[in-house]
DNA sequence: AATAAGATGCATATTAAATACTGATTATTT
DNA sequence: AAATAATCAGTATTTAATATGCATCTTATT
């Protein structure tokens, strides 16, 4: 059981623009940043830009910023918007479906519960809680200056 | 986000053993029940044999019955043995991860949480909970009965 | 001895996820 | 107006995890 490289990137995306909230920062820095696709960001911006998590402008200067507050974005709402198939076990999707007992079977209550209480704790959760630790901006920092 | 067929299948491995407690059952014919491959489905039982949540015995007359009573099998201990990767995000496993920022991130613990309280939640719930409802065991006969 | 069952290891196939590529669109600057 | 720098969009390719298949070995019963 794990999420995708998708979710982590949002949330690595949302950590990096939280951090900078005086300018927009541009997937291309991001990217390089986190040493991580530049492509696959890219997908993972358009999906929290149309969420309204961020909010991106084009052209020349252009960017991402922040769409909400920090403290307004919850890391289960995120989760819940990266995070395209929370079908734990087959049988939750009736399309999918092809055990013969789902209609009876009772395992799929036990399930839901536990995905549901997954995402109540990351909803206690926000980005403002990821911020709150002042070594995450020295280190991000000190990374950034290795770098360049 | 979801489970292996691996622990799809122990759970139906183990509720057709529940169900058919006065015997032996052959993974043949369990197979043949779920319309599943037999190949993999010898491989649960392995799994659940050497964890103990099963009782096999080889040759001739040889098959699985359940190894404790369904009351003593709980759903969380289940999927903890089958499901062998439970790292939610890559810096959940300091070996693979490649993320710079990840000493000082503070996202790992939320996820652990809500990692613990999924658990919590099936760790509430047993085989014996999974067979209460008798709508399942005439299920299960009259397919049974339909293949045969 | 023959047979019927599980155990084990290796090989292959399938699928989902991640990444790369190409081109389009939008805005800014000169 | 033209050049440039950025996101947006769609498709294709690669990769890795998962699932399945196959061959052989071991064990127990008849």
């Amino acid at each position: 059981m794990h999420l995708t490289l998708h979710t982590d990137y949002a949330m690595r995306l949302l950590m990096f623009l939280g951090l900078n909230p005086e300018r927009r920062c541009t997937i291309e820095e991001i990217a390089q940043h986190y040493r991580v696709s530049r492509n696959h960001l890219m997908k993972v911006a358009l999906t929290l830009t149309q969420t309204g998590f961020v909010d991106s402008l084009r052209g020349r200067n252009g960017g991402l910023k922040l769409g909400k507050p920090p403290a307004g974005i919850g890391i289960g709402a995120v989760v819940r918007a990266t995070e395209d198939n929370l079908d734990l076990v087959e049988c939750f999707d009736a399309k999918t479906n092809t055990c013969p007992v789902a209609p009876a079977c009772l395992l799929k209550q036990p399930f839901a519960e536990a995905v549901h209480a997954f995402l109540a704790v990351l909803d206690r959760y926000t980005l403002a809680d990821m911020l709150a630790n002042p070594k995450i901006l020295n280190s991000m920092r000190r990374l950034l200056d290795l770098r360049e």
